[in-house]
DNA sequence: GACGTAAACGACCGATCGGTCGTACGCTGA
DNA sequence: TCAGCGTACGACCGATCGGTCGTTTACGTC
């Protein structure tokens, strides 16, 4: 929130700087809606309510429904990215950071930095059979977390880094719904999904 | 209110018999819609077109939206088990009935039973976190399926059944939600997800 | 064949949906 | 200082939402 809006889009012009911040509020709050209720749940008039910005501000800063469900999706990335890579990112690539980076995302999740649990597993099956802007942006987030796991099991000598990628995530997905499902607070679904998980990395 | 409600298990009564048609047709309709959209994407008026039946029409049969959900869930359960379950029961219980199932499983995806893929991993993820007769009844449908692989687990002398019955789950669900992001008809998804589910079988 | 009741219908309700429009405010560069 | 543009607003629109109501249809029972 502190850093100079590195905006990989939105311009930096300082005229620009106001709609911004707005953008980014309601972007933040759309991708928390998301994980709770799924991305077809975002309304503006919810958005309206719980951000304090009319509907019709909301929409002169993002144009459409979709435009939000968009920006939701790229937020929350930017979220993942900041909250469960960055931290972990200078570990030594291979096994050693794959274990770091399983802890990572369990510290993620009992966080609570969604309300709804790990947003690429609300929003994957939600979206994954659409078409359009939205299930595009969520396509690529799913595969882009997939490529990061196939990368480092490369790199830390699996046999088959496909297989363990998909297994790997299997399990944290899984993990995660299984939490989500029984509601307490107990985590024994990712916690034995991390466990099963660092089984599968190499050494 | 005073709803009629005929009974959640279908009266044989003959004066109940045209409703129950209507009922099923209706129920039916909205367990495909809830793989493609979701639950929440059920809508009445959606139903009233897609099956002819007029909105009131729905409405008196049911007497409410979330009645035509748990009806949703119910149908999609009574599917389930006619077309994965049912064929294969008569199996050798253990890892024959296990490896039987995975490939019932699997043909049940690829016949299109359910236009969305798995109406299991489908409604897991969107109501996992919610509350009310709808959140039970899709509770209620993944723990039976997890205990029924438990089941044949430890019949088949599983280690860990809990940990086994939790890793087959997730590459189902997994591979279901990877086929269905892909969009194509390659079933990579699911080939890969049996493939691995088989290695987990004890024998 | 008459009767009773479940089933199905059309019309209608208030609420909410995404979106438009005209207007007012405030920051920035000239 | 002032013009211009991005931002934000309230009012309003047609469409659709879930649901109600009174009436009519059709079927099973006697």
């Amino acid at each position: 929130m502190t850093t100079p809006t590195p905006a990989p889009t939105a311009a930096t012009d300082g005229r620009r700087a106001r709609g911004d911040a707005t953008r980014r509020r309601v972007a933040r709050e759309a991708s928390m809606i998301a994980t709770v209720s799924g991305l077809d749940s975002i309304t503006v008039g919810g958005l309206s309510e719980r951000t304090g910005v009319s509907k019709s501000g909301i929409l002169t800063v993002f144009g459409s429904r979709e435009a939000i469900q968009v920006a939701a999706v790229a937020e929350a990335r930017r979220i993942y990215r900041e909250v469960v890579i960055a931290p972990v990112w200078d570990q030594e690539p291979g096994a050693p950071r794959l274990r770091a980076l399983l802890e990572s995302w369990v510290d993620y999740l009992r966080a609570g930095v969604f309300p709804g649990g790990c947003f690429i597993a609300a929003t994957a099956v939600e979206y994954g059979h659409r078409t359009g802007p939205v299930a595009e942006a969520v396509r690529r987030l799913k595969r882009e977390w997939l490529d990061l796991l196939e990368a480092d099991l490369v790199t830390a000598g699996s046999a088959s880094p496909e297989d363990d990628a998909f297994r790997i995530d299997a399990y944290l997905t899984a993990g995660n719904t299984q939490d989500q499902l029984a509601g307490d607070e107990t985590w024994a679904g990712t916690d034995r999904a991390v466990r099963l998980a660092l089984a599968v990395i190499p050494d």
